[in-house]
DNA sequence: CAGTTAAGTGGACGGTGCGTCCGCTTCTGA
DNA sequence: TCAGAAGCGGACGCACCGTCCACTTAACTG
């Protein structure tokens, strides 16, 4: 009795959870991280306390979008490592790196304004989305830690802030005019992986 | 008769201007560069209206604000470039592009926010930002040549998108808690500097 | 298989900031 | 001194946010 009581949720309560987040992929996708959280509610078919009601903020809400696609890259980073040879040579751990890199760099493609946003919640260690990312976190920073033995990465750069710049410098790429954007995008990715190689 | 009529603009109308001027400046290193401009209005002893007929745009204010301070910057660069020797070594080179860059970014402290806001404005080629930062980055521009003469830094890389990158990554450093913050920004910095040199 | 009730809903609401518009005021040049 | 152009500034309409609470409805109970 004195224990919480988890009494399971009611199933409109479910039904309506799975349906926000179904139209906050897809409004975020087409419209930005940004777009206002009343479309979304619009979208999902219920009003706008319900959405408030499920995810607290439009963090919750961020986060809970990008979980899995997150997921997705901590597992990529898990695989990258096992696949690494015994002792890697520098040249297959910056590859492994890069790859995981690349990867990430890609998945924000598909929500608009992911970049800078992702970057400045990242740095300002927003709860849920820092919570969202843990995983993926952490099996990055074991990529980084070899390279870290091995010579090809700056030991005073962490996983997290190998995330923020990337994020960062990115998403101001993105927001150049089409021209440019797409190779500036891939220009900055390289600076930042060159810049993390020890001096 | 058929050019246009230069007409000098009322008293009252020079007065507003300055005064909406110096109200921003206060503003946005107080409360940053987003804040209301109601609030900058009010400071200025003006109304919205008034403040709306001098800048059209919070772009515009901006770039105003800053424009001076650029200018200061585009100085330094012209200053720093001269004072190199005849062949300069390319440490002498490095040491050069350090110090402005360590200049501007300092720079960006006095306004909370300019660091991310910059970059987005920079990269998106917002006209009235570009517009005034336009003689810092050709004088900027020519030292960087020297570097790509001298080998210390990548050709594909200009000086507008460096200022893009150093903004980026300021900005989101700066959004850090603060025991980070600092000691953060000084190794994104280190991160780009190091990035934009030849692979 | 009602009846009860707590969980959940959703839209109305108040608040903030934006940018525009236009009736009124003030400067300026004749 | 006065006419009229230039400039002023606050009221307005719009968009979005996040909260609140009267109503609905799913889920347990006898």
């Amino acid at each position: 009795m004195s224990t919480s009581t988890p009494r399971t949720p009611r199933a409109d309560s479910r039904r309506n959870f799975s349906s926000v987040l179904t139209a906050a992929r897809s409004v975020f996708a087409a419209e930005g991280i940004d777009a206002p959280l009343e479309d979304i509610a619009k979208a999902a078919g219920v009003g706008k306390g319900t959405l408030y009601r499920h995810f607290a903020t439009r963090e919750h809400l961020l986060a809970a979008v990008l979980a899995d696609r997150w997921a997705t890259l901590g597992e990529l980073a898990a695989e990258l490592d096992a696949g690494l040879p015994a002792p890697p040579s520098p040249d297959e751990l910056r590859a492994a790196i890069r790859t995981w890199v690349s990867a990430y760099v890609n998945s924000g493609h598909e929500y608009p304004g992911s970049g800078a946003g992702i970057a400045a919640r990242l740095a300002a260690e927003s709860e849920p989305v820092t919570d969202a990312c843990s995983l993926m976190r952490k099996n990055f920073q074991q990529l980084l830690g070899r390279g870290y033995d091995a010579g090809v990465t700056r030991t005073d750069i962490d996983a997290q802030e190998v995330l923020i710049l990337i994020s960062a410098v990115t998403g101001a790429a993105r927001t150049s005019p089409v021209p440019q954007a797409a190779t500036r995008e891939s220009r900055f990715v390289d600076v930042v992986l060159a810049g993390i190689e020890p001096a």
